[in-house]
RNA sequence: GCCGGUGUAGCUCAGUCGGUUAGAGCGACGGUCUCAUAAGCCGUAGGUCGUAGGUUCAAGUCCUACCGCCGGCACCA
């Protein structure tokens, strides 16, 4: 039996971090289930390495862009080795197999008559690399809201047009293929609108796979990344994939392009694609431009690469948005993995080792407990197959409870007080049937917890851990010995291991910006908007600008962005001024502050109110405004020039 | 603007086909055992189930409207 599944290939121009790493543990996790399935299974990802944004990037700090695409390639590639994630194949874009297999899958489709030449002029997201079909000249991406430049090139389409029918029946007809629910949803909706031809080819770009035949063109990044799926497999019978393992934004090119790519060529479609939700961080959308990207390594570091997996499957509903902190994560850690799973491991041994003399005694298992054993494994089983992996570790860990709490009630250390048999023989069966629950509970989590589980089958004296098909309570073989006992997850005091994990995220986050560079790329920042022609210095100086201070400040009625100031700048009366500052500032943030403002501008009536003057303020990302302030002391009524 | 999702305890979330007194975990507080990693176990507090209507013998659950948040599409800049 074979299972093919496949994660994203990442895009090198960015460092891998934790959001890279949440979609390739999943599939690590879905991999070692299915091989303790027996199923034969191969994992691929790899890097996407082409484009223009790739190309300026190694122009930036003077590399070529495949000695530049090599080196974040390699850390993507390490990242998986350090971090025990099992993949199998890692295919480079800029692989030359690869290559072959992209310009075959075009080969075919315009042999099948879904490819033609055209000509597009319009719009052109020079950073996204995307057609802006839509926008007119000047308008901005509807993607990053960068500028858009007017372009005319020679393109070859791809008729996607001619597969919305297809695609529909497809969608109706396996109903997991996209999935969770709200996924498909979308995709249906998407289709039904009508589906537009897609350009694949880019002339503007050279670092790309040539086009066949033609030398100036290279292909556009879907028709060249989505392809390593196959590629990466080449001539190993694998295709089709079982499952493509992605993240929600990229839904459309897998579950539209992708499949009407594949019909066109004549190719089997793979089976399933499933797209997980975003990663926040401490609620807030991680993003470059905010700063507060997480990398794994200094996680794993601290807190032990076991302890991230669990926290990230445990926490987050996989298929929905969930967040990830410090904080829950040492909580999580504390909770669940060293006072729940952890000091049952150890109870449970040191009982055995000093009542009886370290060798598993004899059952048979409790009956209520062997019950709730058997539908643990169950609930769980029947979730992880589902990917509901935050549902199935709820599972195991009622089975832990409920261990627990039969230790409790049944007293083993009143019982090895007594020297009766029936109590000797009552103790023998309760240490093995807590004995047992660790060897269920670590079998369900062997895919989860792959490190710890080794360590527990070691100290419970396992040499063959069991597989999941065919576990049952009640299987643990008595009178073999255990191992030396050692605390799986010690418990971790909070303050300091958070500050150890900022601070190795902070020498991380170092290490990763010099490997692309001294600046980190500055791509994903939008180009400050183009300079004003030249004046001279008198016509700055028409500009009468004051220091002035707020002494009042309140909304103004049916205007939410519009604050009514009174500002004092020297003269006898102050100065009302309606500023556009509302939506960043409450009123009572301004009250008192010094702030700048243009004196002489001609009055103007905003929502009734008489505006003398504007107030200065920088215009950021989004439009929202940052008030102009002084750190040294300006007296009201200063002139600025 | 259209479509979809969502709103339940301090936090994260369950809640089936409408059916007794709305649940779990974490956190907080109190008690308790001693095998264990200051762990475990028992208990307590904490809810106008977003709001307002409606259907019904009965509504967290179904319907309508509105509000908040998230997403997709369209649009605006």
């Amino acid at each position: 039996m074979k299972y093919y599944l496949t994660v994203p290939i990442y895009y090198v121009n960015a460092a891998p971090h934790i959001g890279h790493f949440y979609t390739t543990m999943a599939a690590d996790l879905i991999k070692r289930m299915k091989t303790m399935q027996g199923y034969d299974v191969v994992l691929t990802t790899g890097s996407d390495e082409h484009g223009q944004n790739v190309e300026r990037a190694a122009r930036k700090i003077g590399k070529t862009p495949e000695d530049y695409a090599t080196v974040i390639s390699e850390e993507f590639r390490q990242q998986w080795i350090s971090s025990g994630l099992g993949v199998d194949r890692f295919m480079r874009t800029s692989d030359p197999r690869h290559h072959q297999t992209v310009r075959w899958l075009f080969d075919r489709c315009r042999q099948n008559g879904y490819i033609y030449k055209g000509t597009y002029t319009g719009q052109y997201c020079f950073n996204c690399e995307l057609y802006v079909n839509e926008a007119g000249p000047g308008d901005p991406c509807p993607d990053c809201k960068r500028p858009t430049e007017t372009i005319t090139e020679d393109n070859y389409f791809f008729k996607l047009s001619a597969f919305q029918d297809k695609l529909l029946e497809l969608y109706e007809s396996q109903p997991g293929f996209i999935q969770p629910e709200i996924r498909r949803n979308e995709v249906l909706a998407f289709a039904r609108k009508g589906l537009n031809d897609l350009s694949i080819t880019r002339t503007s770009i050279k670092w790309g796979i040539p086009v066949p035949v033609e030398g100036s063109h290279v292909f556009y990044v879907w028709f060249d990344a989505l392809i390593t799926y196959m590629s990466a497999v080449e001539g190993e019978d694998r295709w089709p994939a079982d499952l493509h393992l992605i993240g929600k934004e990229i839904v459309r090119f897998h579950a539209v392009y992708w499949p009407a790519f594949l019909m066109a060529a004549g190719l089997p479609l793979p089976k399933r694609v499933f797209a997980h939700g975003w990663l926040l961080f401490e609620n807030d959308k991680m993003s470059k431009s905010r700063g507060n990207i997480v990398r794994a390594t200094p996680i794993q570091k601290v807190m032990g690469a076991d302890a991230l997996r669990y926290f990230l499957l445990r926490e987050v509903v996989f298929g929905q948005d969930g967040s990830f902190s410090y904080d829950a994560l040492v909580g999580r850690y504390n909770s669940d993995l060293a006072n729940g799973l952890g000091n049952l491991v150890s109870r449970t041994l040191t009982m055995i080792r000093q009542y009886r003399g370290g060798v598993i005694p004899p059952g048979p298992a409790d009956a209520a407990v062997a019950a709730a054993s058997e539908a643990a494994i169950a609930a769980t089983l029947e979730a992880f197959e589902n990917f509901e992996f935050s549902k199935g570790l709820d599972a195991v860990w009622s089975l832990i409870s409920a261990a627990d709490r039969f230790i409790v009630e049944s007293a083993p250390w009143k019982l090895a007080k007594q020297t009766g048999d029936e109590e000797q023989a009552q103790l023998s069966r309760i240490l093995y049937t807590a004995a047992d629950v660790v060897r269920v509970v670590t079998a369900l989590l062997t895919p989860v917890l792959p490190e710890s589980s080794a360590r527990i089958w070691e100290q419970l004296g396992i040499v063959s851990p069991p597989v999941l098909n065919g576990l049952a309570p009640g299987q643990l073989a008595p009178g073999q010995p255990i191992g030396t006992i050692q605390p799986i997850f010690p418990r971790a005091d909070a303050a300091t291991a958070i500050d150890a994990m900022r601070a190795g995220e902070a020498e991380e986050l170092a290490r990763q910006q010099a490997l692309l560079g001294q600046a980190p790329p500055k791509a994903d920042l939008p180009p400050p908007a183009p300079l004003e022609p030249p004046i001279a210095i008198d016509d700055f100086l028409k500009v009468d600008m004051r220091v002035g201070q707020v002494l009042s400040a309140e909304p103004v009625k049916g205007a939410d962005k519009l604050l009514h100031l009174k500002i004092d700048i020297g003269e006898p009366q102050p100065r009302t001024i309606v500023a556009g500052i509302a939506l960043a500032y409450k009123p009572e943030q301004v009250v008192g502050r010094k702030v700048a403002i243009v004196a002489n501008l001609a009055p103007r009536k905003l929502r009734g109110i008489e505006s003398q003057g504007m107030i200065i303020a920088a215009s950021l990302e989004g439009g929202s405004p940052a008030l102009v302030s002084f750190l040294e002391e300006a007296p009201v009524g200063a002139r600025l020039k």
